[in-house]
DNA sequence: CTTGTTGCAAACTGTTTGCAACGTA
DNA sequence: TACGTTGCAAACAGTTTGCAACAAG
């Protein structure tokens, strides 16, 4: 963890940023929730706890900033709302998402399963691939375990 | 096209709504701009010149309805607009688009790529997938062109 | 001293909602 | 008449911005 922090100071350090405390707190709290997807308010509620003087408007620009580096992507599952998910280190491309519909719950998944589509589409459309989006929206594993169980509707 | 708005008429009137002239209008130019995944404001705006006295809050609850009957669907790229695209008929799954992160155009791909994919997931995930969104966002044709061309920055 | 950064509040943008008026079965 | 639908304006939610105060090289 402090590691990962080290890092991404060099990162913000080299494009001539300061790492903040109120940027450190929010790395710290991004790093807490790697898996969930917070938005804003989210991350600004939590970063709260630890540093309560801080301003939504910082957070908001934290991220922006983080974006803009590439430490962090900013993601969109339909509601209004902005997410903001950590790039894993080195990670070249986006990983997916698999939203449940029935529970909200987003599962991520880490290969890349689109190797073989994208030379199809660089090669057939001309299109130079920077990143991707990619995301299932379906009824996960548990979900469809308890609607095998109940049965209710 | 009459063929094709006879056919939505069905599926409202199925649902218990009407297709007032409003509606009627909305869906027109959606038809009209089938490729152009229109904001509703941009709906809104279009809808006005063919029917002046529609107010914006008509052409978001259409566009809303028509969501809800899977019509249409609505998208996001990431700027926070929400994009209305018409579903081709009888479609089952929503298209792939590649966005032009140079001059912000949208190809479609009307293609199933993911049809191994989506088996990998279903397998390995236990996830039953019921939709996907897939972008791809990268230079297009005609940028890539360009580029080799002028190389200017 | 200079420049980036912060917190606050106000502004903004896209979208939704309450409501009285309307239109049509 | 009854009920879905409309237009308008106000409300809302998420995000951005202007600005004076602050912090650190």
């Amino acid at each position: 963890m402090e590691k990962r922090i080290q890092h991404i100071k060099e990162a913000l350090h080299d494009a001539k940023y300061k790492l903040t405390p109120q940027r450190e707190v929010t790395l710290k709290v991004l790093l807490e929730n790697e898996s969930d997807h917070l938005s804003a308010e989210d991350v600004f509620m939590k970063v709260k706890e630890k540093y309560p003087e801080i301003g939504l408007a910082t957070v908001y620009r934290t991220l922006e900033l983080l974006n803009e580096l590439k430490i962090l992507d900013k993601i969109n599952f339909g509601d209004g709302v902005s997410r903001y998910d950590l790039r894993k280190e080195g990670a070249e491309h986006f990983h997916h998402h698999l939203v449940c519909i029935s529970c909200g719950s987003v599962e991520e998944i880490e290969e890349d399963l689109l190797g073989d589509v994208e030379s199809i589409v660089e090669s057939d459309f001309h299109f130079k691939i920077t990143d991707h989006r990619l995301t299932f929206h379906g009824v996960c594993k548990h979900c469809t375990l308890k609607v095998e169980q109940a049965t209710d509707d």
